[in-house]
DNA sequence: CCATCTTTGTGCACGCGTTCACAAAGACAT
DNA sequence: ATGTCTTTGTGAACGCGTGCACAAAGATGG
């Protein structure tokens, strides 16, 4: 899902599959919630149904921490919480970064559900002067320039990125240089990092046009009749069906530009934070911050 | 990743695999860029690079949408555009809601990239009376009983919700009632709808949760000395390592309770959105809304 | 102590997604 | 027109994730 999902396949890490690690933070919202109400065990079935999970996908999940569960009983929800918490760090304490502290920036620093978790908002950095020292949240912004002292002061080893895109690589860029090894993107851009270093990605524009997606295939499903739409059947002329542009030719311009300007594209792997150009859109974050 | 992936396998639409309509928004984006510095032609290649992924997966998913290359030359970014725009049904306008104006609500309201990709905010709704009419991002914000008169009137088929966790099945369960098909909700809670709506989810809380799991194993791996840590050798007996709680035995309590409140826990498919009771945390979204 | 009943843990098969590797297609030069 | 060179489109193999179905484990009752 939200999508995001630039993340390294990875290492399969302590034989932990991925799509468990990933599930194991919805178990552990619905366990947490068992446990407020008091109450000691429970069946897979139940606790599937609760994290809207297949009880058999469960299970197995469970197994790859170990056997915690007791057979004709079900789990022990106190202990699944601790074995859970343990597995995810979140038995201990992660100082955080939040970079670009525009709406979005704003609004995460708001929010109540870090620290209950072991995530503790340890600075948030924004690059305008203007809002150095204001506090947000209770927590006075401070300017990029001290992005360096305050990682390595605080020790913190994960970043969240709510900049514009354009800003986003540099930022990364000295986030990882400072010692950052995992980053949480929500500006709607591409980071490269180098080995070692995760990045998991948030972008609403492109949930939006997932749905979209959706929401168009059901439509025209229904109504198969003034929609000259639905095509892709290897049909690869469009002619002027559509307004916005008069005529669409698969090769209306050939020659040159292969490797000119081009190259730039697929090659900005580090240094390429310099010209990136302003677009009417998709430079700012889900949130436009500031 | 992130987020969200509470999406339903569905019904390989159109032939066109989950997993590639995921990534269109992505290709889109870079051609985006592409196109507005003019570039004419692009390689899969390039593109790829451009976009994070391999280029042998961009070839075989532009091959879903049909044959819109030409050998030795590459794909024409202008056509592309158009083509991935098309599929994934952007060149309509589609109204969106968005419900619970809080500090996420507020900043996804403010979101720019809404227009250029045919999203439209076509309202701001909230169940604070106080913040009736009160304008958000130029938009005057709307009370949640106008919810139903909302929708259909706009026809509206796309909703957001970013209400406290609380809020959100009985918000999803109208929004759907009204007519809305396709869900985004950043809420942090399991959404149960009916067949034929598509619910995404976006979880902060989760992402970083993730993050967390990858950090403590970077950080096990170089120093395994100090760190007691590193467990899941099947090894199921915690004694009191931590401090939150004191003894861990893996059946601490037996006996009763199977089926009383447990029932309760997995069947809460529609008409549970009464009796939710406060976390200190994990109850709002993302963001914490007002 | 034995029988029954519940629920876990997992072997197995299936399907999707990814990647490799290459033949076919077309551009371009001569 | 022919040859060379680039790049697409895809067949095929592989690996991961999912879900079924069931044997094993343990609780519970007599």
């Amino acid at each position: 899902m939200a999508t995001g999902r630039t993340h390294r396949p990875a290492t399969r890490s302590r034989g932990i599959p991925e799509a468990t690690v990933a599930r194991l933070p919805l178990y552990l919202r619905a366990l947490t919630a068992l446990s407020e109400r008091s109450v000691p065990t429970v069946s897979s079935e139940e606790l599937a149904a609760a994290a809207g999970v297949n009880s058999a996908k469960l299970r197995k999940d469970f197994s790859y921490l170990g056997s915690y569960g007791t057979r004709g009983v079900g789990y022990d929800v106190e202990y699944l919480v601790y074995q859970i918490s343990r597995e995810l760090g979140l038995t201990q304490d992660w100082p955080v970064v939040i970079v670009g502290i525009g709406n979005l920036g704003a609004a995460l620093a708001n929010y109540g559900g870090f620290a209950s978790r072991g995530f503790r908002v340890a600075a948030l950095i924004d690059a305008d002067p203007a809002m150095a020292g204001k506090p947000v949240a209770g927590i006075a912004v401070q300017h990029t320039d001290e992005l360096e002292s305050i990682i390595t002061g605080n020790g913190v080893s994960i970043g969240v990125i709510a900049t514009p895109a354009g800003a986003a690589q540099q930022v990364c860029d000295r986030l990882v240089a400072a010692g950052v090894t995992s980053i949480l993107n929500f500006a709607p851009t591409v980071l490269s990092v180098p080995e070692g270093v995760d990045v998991r990605k948030v972008d609403l524009s492109i949930e939006l046009q997932i749905l979209a997606f959706h929401e168009q295939r059901k439509a025209g499903e229904g109504e198969r009749v003034a929609l000259p739409i639905e095509g892709g059947d290897l049909e690869p002329s469009p002619g002027g069906s559509r307004g916005t542009e008069g005529e669409r030719v698969a090769l209306p311009i050939e020659g040159g530009a292969q490797a000119g300007p081009m190259a730039r594209a697929g090659q900005d792997t580090g240094a390429a934070a310099g010209g990136r150009q302003q677009g009417p859109d998709g430079d700012v974050p889900a949130v436009m911050p500031a």
